[in-house]
DNA sequence: ATGAATTTGTGGACATAGTCAACTAACTTT
DNA sequence: AAAGTTAGTTGACTATGTCCACAAATTCAT
């Protein structure tokens, strides 16, 4: 039976690993002027775009006005553009510029490349199970 | 095969998840003026005390001079206690005081709880494959 | 149909966390 | 004992996260 407290605790290394390395490598595009965040916010973007600010608060689980903020400094970088809805004046609806979808095609061939190299003691088939669970979750 | 921005995507989703819970459930003691931080630090002071600032350092994977200022603040608040090495003049031995490990204690009831009810979708062996994946990371 | 609630997004103010570089003091090496 | 190394501190800065109040658009209840 696994002590609880260690699993928060190898989860929370796990995700530091993976942005120290991201950190190291991707210093060649520029994910420091976009950051961490903003990596993850245009990841999630090229999955469920087009998307209001406010199901995509709520797919990441963040607060809605640190997510204006974030869009707002991605839509300045050419990364995001936001349309007002036609059918809610109240919701922009947000898509991923061709700037930002190349962009999310370099962060992910090196995340990829992080993530295999974190992975490499693991084995395929954990791999799978470690998805699938987190899946669940 | 799972995608691999997926795997990074579903971690930060449950690292989230646990801060959020622990968040709300844990307003009864003071992890709020603790922080999640400071939780963290005590945690795993409980598990490898006495230690050296810079031991603590590497195990937790963080910046040294964040380490300093949070030790400066755990001190400040009783938490824990830093004494000079003997051997060598420049290291800091860190202990938890007896709030501290009091402290421990509530922390790692609370988190207990949280883990076991994100976990609950998951079984018992599943667990287990988790968090020895994780352990192998 | 209209006043009351709700939803969507913004902005201010602040707290916490993480980064980077320079620096002191204490050791080690040779 | 001079040069290098290591442990820890400090300053300055950026990025993230939280809380609260708010404006505008929409929905709900009569």
């Amino acid at each position: 039976m696994p002590d609880p407290h260690e699993i928060a605790y190898l989860v929370d290394r796990f995700m530091r690993r993976i942005s120290a390395n991201l950190h190291d490598k991707a210093l060649s595009i520029d994910v420091e002027r976009i950051g961490p965040f903003g990596g993850m916010i245009l990841l999630t973007l090229s999955d469920i775009e087009p998307v209001s600010m406010h199901a995509l608060v709520a797919q990441m689980g963040r607060d809605k006005s640190q997510m204006t903020r974030a869009i707002k400094s991605l839509e300045g970088k050419g990364m995001v553009e936001r349309h007002r809805c036609p059918d809610d004046g109240r919701v922009s609806v947000l898509h991923l510029t061709e700037k930002g979808r190349a962009f999310v095609g370099e962060i992910k061939e090196i995340l990829s490349g992080v993530i295999d190299e974190i992975l490499s003691p693991v084995s395929a088939s954990e791999r799978q199970s470690l998805s699938a669970v987190l899946r669940k979750i």
